[in-house]
DNA sequence: GCAGTGATCATA
DNA sequence: ATGATCACTGCC
C-alpha cells in the first residue's frame, strides 16, 4: 500500500503538515532505481513574521518557490556546499514550508539531498512521480504521543522565533 | 572547537 | 562591482 500524497495534502497549516509528514516515505526515482526513506525529522518555517524563515525579509529570487503553490519543492544551496530540501505548504502567496531534516536511513538535511542526488533542478517542481521525487503514504501510522517537539536547529539568530518548538521528530535524537 | 565552501543578497 | 551571510558537515 503505497499512495502518492496529493498536492492538496500540503495546502494546510504548516505545523499540521509537518507532523503529518512523519512516517511518510520520501521516494526518489533516479536512473531507473527507486530509493525510499521514511521521514522522521522535520521543521516548519511559517510566513514572513517568522524571523527564522527565509521569507521573513520578503520575496527574493532564492526563496520565491516558498511563495508558490503547496506541494512544490523548495530547494536551496547554503554554506557553499549543501542543498536543503523543503516542501512548500499552505496557500499560494503565503510563504511557508517544511524542511526535511532526517529519515530512517539517512539523517541530516544536507546528507539526504546528497544521498538522493537532489539539487537546484527540483526547486519549484511539484512533488509527484513525474518530477522524480515525491512522498508516499505506506500505511505507517505515527501516534500523536510518539511525536517529539524541539526548537529548530541553527536559527539562534531569530530571537523569540528561535525558541518556537517547530521541529517535529520520531525515533531517537 | 571551527574551517571549508560558494550562491545569494544588499549595497553601490 | 564587492563583502557579509548562511535552516550544515566533517574534521580537529
Amino acid at each position: 500500500m503505497a499512495k502518492e500524497l496529493p498536492l492538496k495534502f500540503y495546502s494546510i497549516d504548516t505545523l499540521a503538515a509537518a507532523k503529518g509528514l512523519l512516517g511518510k516515505y520520501l521516494v526518489r526515482r533516479y536512473r531507473s532505481k527507486t530509493i525510499s526513506l521514511m521521514i522522521t525529522d522535520v521543521e516548519a518555517y511559517v510566513g514572513q513574521d517568522d524571523k527564522a524563515c527565509h521569507a521573513s525579509c520578503g520575496k527574493t529570487e532564492r526563496n520565491k518557490a516558498m511563495f508558490g503553490r503547496a506541494g512544490r519543492w523548495y530547494v536551496y544551496f547554503t554554506y557553499g556546499i549543501h542543498w536543503m530540501l523543503n516542501i512548500v505548504t499552505e496557500s499560494e502567496g503565503y510563504p511557508a514550508a517544511v524542511l526535511i531534516r532526517g529519515t530512517d536511513k539517512v539523517w541530516g538535511p544536507a546528507r539526504i539531498t546528497k544521498f538522493l542526488k537532489i539539487d537546484k533542478k527540483f526547486n519549484g517542481l511539484p512533488a509527484n512521480k513525474k518530477s522524480g521525487l515525491w512522498i508516499e503514504d505506506r500505511g505507517f501510522k505515527v501516534k500523536e504521543s510518539e511525536i517529539k517537539r524541539a526548537p529548530r536547529v541553527g536559527v539562534d539568530y531569530a530571537g523569540a522565533w528561535a525558541k518556537k518548538p517547530w521541529r517535529f521528530y520520531i525515533l531517537g535524537e
